[in-house]
DNA sequence: ACGTTTTCGTGACTAAGTCACAGACGATCG
DNA sequence: CGATCGTCTGTGACTTAGTCACGAAAACGT
């Protein structure tokens, strides 16, 4: 983990709720809060592992996810530029241990405000008060989406959405169908037969440990269907 | 809506967590909160209807869940005595809305606390913005747990584990096999074949509305298998 | 007692997850 | 270049969960 100087809040720009701060709390964000970098793959919180810090994420996403003991795993939700990992937050406060994870997904480069710094600021600025507020909410909608989606939706839509979410300009995505399993919450199999359903219908191109999309009119139909 | 004298604040002996505020915050929400009576089955929040009030349960519960457009339900969790309804909170702030909705699922006489004194106690009482980010925290655990048992766990597990928590001491419930679908975000027919199954087993007891446990000893077993 | 509403039972089917194993691809290294 | 190895993908047979359609039984009011 490496640390730029402190007393340098440009970065403050990437976050345009705190740029309403005053010029002593953006001053106080500037002498504590560390810019980090984190290579890709690194934990950056999980359970039974307290986290200390407020992170703010500038450059990269952090995927939060659940895993279960039989090696299932869902996708929560991702962290990406100029939203902040609120979860640590909640994790120091849950008696409970939480279930969930945090994976750095590619480089990233965030800030990392120090619990005290982060205490200063809830406590005089109203402007970070309704920043941190904004977070909550906003995770948690993102919870209840993932609820609704396991609890109600079929895993052909869900593979759909995924694939349109994930694929780039160029429309392709790569991605082993063990990880579109795990975005999901379900298993390498019925995604393999999703997949070539898809397949079959001219939808896609397969290969390994890449999809290429060829019909995302289709997709996006099944993806936004009832 | 039945309010009750302004300026009693005895029930803050209900929340531990508050008992720590000082004079003058205590004073606050005496003067502004306000304790209300709801009857049972009457929506505290839902979709697209702002929640203009904090509220604290005193007595009674209120369910909170989500509902799809196919009519299936799933319970999120419930708010007990000497819990705050933080989801109304985090409502006023999402601008995604949220598909959750909050009843009472009995009578409810809960405390009101108006924006206005929130945000004052947010600003000025740190022993208050505790208590709310504990609320957010336990809530934020109380959905990943929802996640994580309707992604990983099978339904007669999560069944067996709701007759023991819903059971009174007398090892009887009032519930329709829809109610428990409900609770479970799964559907009638299946809570009916597995109570059936339950039922051959000699486990419970099956009327009209209501369950009578037998065996608990094995349906504790069943709820607590991986 | 009668019809009405709600709750429950069930068969036949589709969708999703489990298990076991085979085959296929691609990197690497003699 | 071709053999080898780890990872990724394909598939059949089976269990579990959800859908659909319908009917029967229990409670309820008048």
């Amino acid at each position: 983990m490496q640390e730029a100087a402190a007393n340098d809040a440009s970065w403050l720009g990437r976050f345009p709720e705190l740029a309403v701060l005053s010029q002593d709390d953006r001053d106080l964000l500037g002498e504590r809060a560390m810019v980090v970098s984190l290579p890709a793959g690194q934990t950056i919180f999980a359970p039974g592992r307290p986290a200390e810090q407020f992170l703010l994420v500038l450059d990269g996403t952090v995927r939060v996810q659940q895993s279960a003991a039989s090696g299932r795993e869902i996708v929560l939700y991702r962290v990406s530029s100029g939203e902040s990992c609120i979860l640590t937050t909640a994790c120091l406060l849950s008696q409970d241990s939480y279930y969930a994870e945090g994976l750095t997904e590619t480089a990233v480069t965030a800030v990392a405000v120090p619990r005290a710094a982060f205490d200063a600021l809830m406590a005089r600025s109203s402007q970070f008060r309704q920043f941190v507020f904004l977070n909550y909410a906003q995770r948690i909608a993102d919870l209840l989406h993932v609820v609704e989606e396991v609890a109600f939706e079929r895993i052909d839509k869900r593979l759909a959405q995924r694939l349109l979410e994930r694929a780039g300009e160029n429309g392709e995505l790569n991605a082993t169908h063990q990880d579109l399993a795990s975005e999901l919450g379900s298993v390498r199999e019925v995604v393999s037969r999703h997949l070539k359903e898809f397949q079959r219908r001219g939808w896609i191109d397969l290969s390994r440990g890449r999809i290429a999309l060829v019909e995302r009119a289709a997709i996006a139909r099944l993806a936004a269907s009832d």
